[in-house]
DNA sequence: TCAAAAGTGTTATTACTACACCCATGG
DNA sequence: CCATGGGTGTAGTAATAACACTTTTGA
C-alpha cells in the first residue's frame, strides 16, 4: 500500500456479485488497517499513476480476492469531500459479476480476510460502501430486465430453471415458468445442448448455454431484450 | 487556472444540451490555452481539493458559460492514461439540460468563447470529448424513453406539440400525434393550464406544465413511464 | 409407487398501432 | 375564406398474463 501524499487521491472499488442456490452474494474484505480497521468493506484501492481505471479494479480484485470476473462495468464515481476521514479521496465504483465456479476465493497479496455475504445479511460497511452496494444492486436489477447480464452469474452450461430462479431471486418476485421460458427463448440467444443436467432430484433438465455471438447480432438488428 | 503539479489530476466536464425549434444543441467553449488551443471543447475544469464533484461542475459551468442548469447527472468517468497529453488527468463527465430561456450565454470569468452547436454540425473536439458527447447523447436518448427528463429541455409552460417534436427530434423518428398524446397524458404527470399559447400561426395550443410532485408519487407507486 | 422437479398450449385480457376529419385562429 | 397547426376516437393486431396436467428420473 504505497500511497503518495498529495492533494487528491483516486481509488476504485468493486461491488462483485455472485449467485448460488437461490441467493445473491457480495464479496467483502475485512480491513486490516485503519481507518475502519476490522470492518468489512468493498474490495478496492488506489489507482496507480499510469494505470487505467479498469486495470486498477482488476488488479486490486486479483490482489485482494483472487476473483475471476465474468463481467465488469463502471457504476458511479463517489466524490463527497468527507467520504474518507483521512483526506480527499474520490472513488470510481464498479460492478462485477462472477460465476458460481469462481466463488472459491483465495486471499492473497494484501492477505485480507475475504468472504461472500448474502445481500440480505450484510455487515456494516466502511466508508460510503453501503451506498455503492445499494447503487450496484439497483443497477443489477435494472439491467437484468433489458440486457442478459444475468447469464454471467450462471455456469457455462445451466438448466433453464436456474435462470428463472436467478431472476426470481434477484428481482424478488415470482415468474410464471411457461411465460418466462417462452419469452426468454424467443430472443434466440440461448443454445439448447444435447446433454442433460446431472441430477439430484426429479427429472433431469436440458442444459443451455449463452450464445454471445447471436446476442450481438440480434442487438445490432434492434431486437430488444426485455424481461419483466 | 492555478493547478498544483501532482501525480494525478481530477477534472469534471459537462455535456450540456439545449433544445429549440426542432434542433438539439450542445454548449462548447473555445480553448484559450494549450493543449488544443483554439479548438472547441466541453466546458469543465479541475476539481478543487475541498469541493464536491457536482459543485465543481456547476462552478465551472457558471464561470465559463453562465449557464443555468435544469438537470444534471453524472455520466461516466474517463480515465485512460493518455487522454490528456500533459499528464494523467481523470475526468468525471456529466450530462446537463437547460431550458430554451436559459440559452443566453454570457461568457464570463474565464472569458472563453462559448457557443451552442447543433448536434449534427459539430466541430472537432479536444481530448476525448467526442466520446463524452456521444455517450451523453446515448444516455439522453435512452433516458427519454423511461424518465420524463425531456421536460427539462422545454419552458415551464409548453404546448403539447413541442413535447412531441422534441421526442421526434432527439430520438430521430416520427411519432403518431394521437398515440403520443394519449400515452404521455396517461402517466398523469402533466397539468393542463387554463392559458393558451400566444400564437404565430394556426389554432392556439393549450399549455401544459410538468407536475414534478405527481411524478414522484407515481414513481413511488411503481407506475412506470415508458415512451417508445 | 412416490416424491421431486422438468416440460408444455390455450384462452382472456391488455397494450399498441394505424388511421382521417374537424376546430380555432390570423391574415 | 384560406392556410396553419391543434385537437380528437375507433378498430384491428400483437403482446402479455393467467392457468394445470403430464413426464422423467431416483429412492
Amino acid at each position: 500500500m504505497n500511497v503518495p501524499d498529495n492533494a487528491l487521491k483516486l481509488t476504485v472499488d468493486a461491488v462483485v456479485f455472485g449467485y448460488r442456490d437461490g441467493q445473491l452474494f457480495v464479496a467483502l474484505i475485512n480491513r486490516k488497517y485503519p481507518p475502519y480497521e476490522g470492518q468489512w468493506a468493498l474490495p478496492g484501492g488506489f489507482v496507480l499513476p499510469d494505470e487505467n481505471l479498469e486495470t486498477a479494479v482488476q488488479r486490486e480484485l486479483h490482489e485482494e480476492t483472487g476473483i475471476q470476473l465474468r463481467f465488469l462495468e463502471q457504476l458511479f464515481t463517489f466524490g463527497e469531500v468527507q467520504r474518507d476521514p483521512r483526506q480527499r479521496v474520490v472513488s470510481v465504483a464498479y460492478m462485477g459479476l462472477v460465476r458460481p465456479t469462481d466463488f472459491d476465493i483465495k486471499a492473497s497479496t494484501d492477505a485480507q480476510e475475504v468472504d461472500w455475504f448474502p445481500i440480505d445479511e450484510l455487515p456494516a460497511l466502511a466508508f460510503d460502501h453501503a451506498s455503492m452496494l445499494e447503487m450496484a444492486l439497483k443497477r443489477l436489477r435494472g439491467k437484468l430486465t433489458y440486457e442478459p447480464i444475468g447469464l454471467n452469474l450462471l455456469d457455462e452450461k445451466f438448466p433453464f430453471g436456474d435462470l428463472e430462479r436467478l431472476y426470481a431471486t434477484i428481482l424478488n418476485k415470482p415468474f410464471d415458468r411457461r411465460n418466462f421460458r417462452k419469452k426468454f427463448l424467443s430472443f434466440g440467444i440461448l443454445t439448447e445442448l444435447p446433454e442433460k443436467s446431472a441430477l439430484e432430484k426429479g427429472r433431469p433438465a436440458t442444459l443451455y448455454s449463452f450464445d454471445r455471438h447471436r446476442y450481438e447480432l440480434a442487438r445490432q438488428e434492434g431486437i430488444l431484450f426485455d424481461i419483466k
